[in-house]
DNA sequence: TGTACATCAGTGAACGCGCGTTCACTGATGTAC
DNA sequence: TGTACATCAGTGAACGCGCGTTCACTGATGTAC
C-alpha cells in the first residue's frame, strides 16, 4: 500500500487506485449496477468531479473495476494451484492423473470464487464493459490470467497423452465454458434453488463429465 | 390477439399483456437495464401510473418479462425439435444416434436464441428476477419448458443405452450448464471477440465434448 | 539554495435528466334488482 | 328492459431521488533557472 495520504497533503496521491478499490467494493456488495461513480468517490472521501481527472467516464471506471475483478479471479485460481500440489514428483505414469487433478482444482477454484464473490463475478462476465484480448495476457507483469493457467494444464494433459492431439486446439474455450455454465446457472439461473449439498453434487458430476469429455 | 382495443373504448382491455409485450421489446433492444416501466407504458400509449393496476412494482414487471423470455426460448427449442426429425422410424439400432442428434439440435437452438436475442437471453439468465421452480413446469399449459425438453431427450438416450443408468440423475443440469456456458462466454465473455466462423467451430467442438462426456 | 511559474489534482456548486412511485380524480364497465 | 351503484382501469400532475457530468475555481506540486 503506497502513499495513500502523504501526511498533511491536499492531493490524494493514489486516487485512481483508490477509486478502483472502492468501486470494487461496491461491485462486491451489490454487483455491476452498484458500481456508481459518485458513491465510489464518496467512499474515498473525495468529490465525484475529481474522478474525472482519472477516468473519462463512468463506463471507464466500470471497465477498470471489471479488470480488477478478473485479476482477483486469477489470483484465486493461482493460489489454489499453488497449495494444491501434494505430490511434487508424480512419476511419469501418474502425470496424466496429476494434471487431471490440477484441472479439477482449477475448476473448483473458479467456482468457489463465483460463489464467494457473486458481485465481482457478475461484473467480470456481465454485459458491462468488455474483455481484453486473451492473447495479450500481459506477460510483463509476470502473472498469467485465468486463461493461461487453464492452457498450461491442458498442455500438460496433452503432453501426458490424456488428450488426443487433434482435439487440443481451442479446448480451453470448451472447458472454460463448461465450468462457467455451472457457475452462472447456480448464481442466477434455475440451479439457484439447489441447497449447498445438491449444488456440490452437481458441480462434482459436471467436473466428472468435463474430464470424461476430454 | 384478443381485444387489444375494443373499438371506442376507454379501457385498454388487455393492458397487462400489452405491458409485458412492450417490456419484452425493450429487453430485446437493450437488455435487462432497458426494461423501464415508464417507457413500457409510453409505448403502449398509457400513463405509467396505470401499470400499477397490473404490477406491484417495477421488479414485478421485470419478472413477468423474464418469464416471457423463458417462454420464447422454450418455443424456439420446441420448434427446432419439431422440424428436425427427418427419419421418423429410426430403427432400434439407430435410436441412440437419433437421440444424440436431437440433443445436438436442442443445444444449437438454445445457442441460436442466445445470439439472435441477446437482450432477452441476458434477462432470462441475469441477476434480475428469479427462476421459478423447475419441477412445477406447468403441465396444464401443455407446453414443457426448455428443461423438460432436455430431460426427455436424455431419457431417450438412457433408454437407448447411450448413458449408463447411474449417471442419468441430475444430468440435465450438467448438460444445460455446458451449453449455457458457451452462450455466456460468447455473448459477454472472452469469446465475444471470435468471429462467427471461429465461434461456430468452438460451438461445434463444445457440443462434441458434451456428447462424448455422456 | 531560492524563487517564478506552469501544471496537476483536488473543491464545491450546479445542471438536467429520467426514473419509480403516489395521489386524488374520473370515465367505463358490469351486476343486482 | 331499465336503472342505481359499486367496482374497475384508466388519467394527469406531481414528488423526491440519485445519478452522470460540467464548470470555474484554487491549493499543492515539481521543475527551470
Amino acid at each position: 500500500m503506497r502513499a495513500r495520504k502523504p501526511a498533511g497533503s491536499y492531493h490524494h496521491g493514489d486516487l485512481r487506485n483508490a477509486l478502483v478499490g472502492s468501486g470494487t467494493e461496491l461491485a462486491r456488495e451489490g454487483g455491476p449496477d452498484a458500481v456508481v461513480l459518485r458513491e465510489a468517490a464518496r467512499r474515498v472521501g473525495v468529490t465525484s468531479a475529481s474522478a474525472y481527472h482519472h477516468f473519462a467516464s463512468h463506463g471507464d471506471l466500470i471497465q477498470a473495476v471489471k479488470l480488477r475483478a478478473m485479476e482477483l479471479l486469477g489470483d484465486r485460481m493461482r493460489a489454489s494451484m499453488a497449495e494444491d500440489q501434494p505430490a511434487q514428483a508424480p512419476g511419469e505414469s501418474g502425470a496424466a492423473s496429476a494434471a487431471r487433478h490440477r484441472l479439477r482444482a482449477l475448476g473448483a477454484a473458479y467456482l468457489s470464487f463465483a460463489f464467494d464473490e457473486p458481485g465481482l463475478f457478475r461484473l467480470a462476465f456481465g454485459p458491462r464493459g468488455s474483455w481484453p484480448a486473451l492473447q495479450a495476457a500481459d506477460p510483463e507483469h509476470g502473472d498469467s490470467g485465468p486463461f493461461l493457467l487453464l492452457s498450461e494444464v491442458l498442455d500438460d494433459l496433452a503432453a501426458a497423452g490424456a488428450i488426443p492431439p487433434e482435439r487440443r486446439p481451442g479446448l480451453e474455450y470448451v472447458v472454460w465454458a463448461e465450468v462457467h455454465g455451472i457457475a452462472v446457472l447456480c448464481l442466477d439461473g434455475p440451479l439457484a434453488q439447489l441447497d449447498s449439498a445438491q449444488r456440490q453434487q452437481t458441480i462434482s458430476r459436471a467436473l466428472d463429465a468435463i474430464i470424461r469429455g476430454l
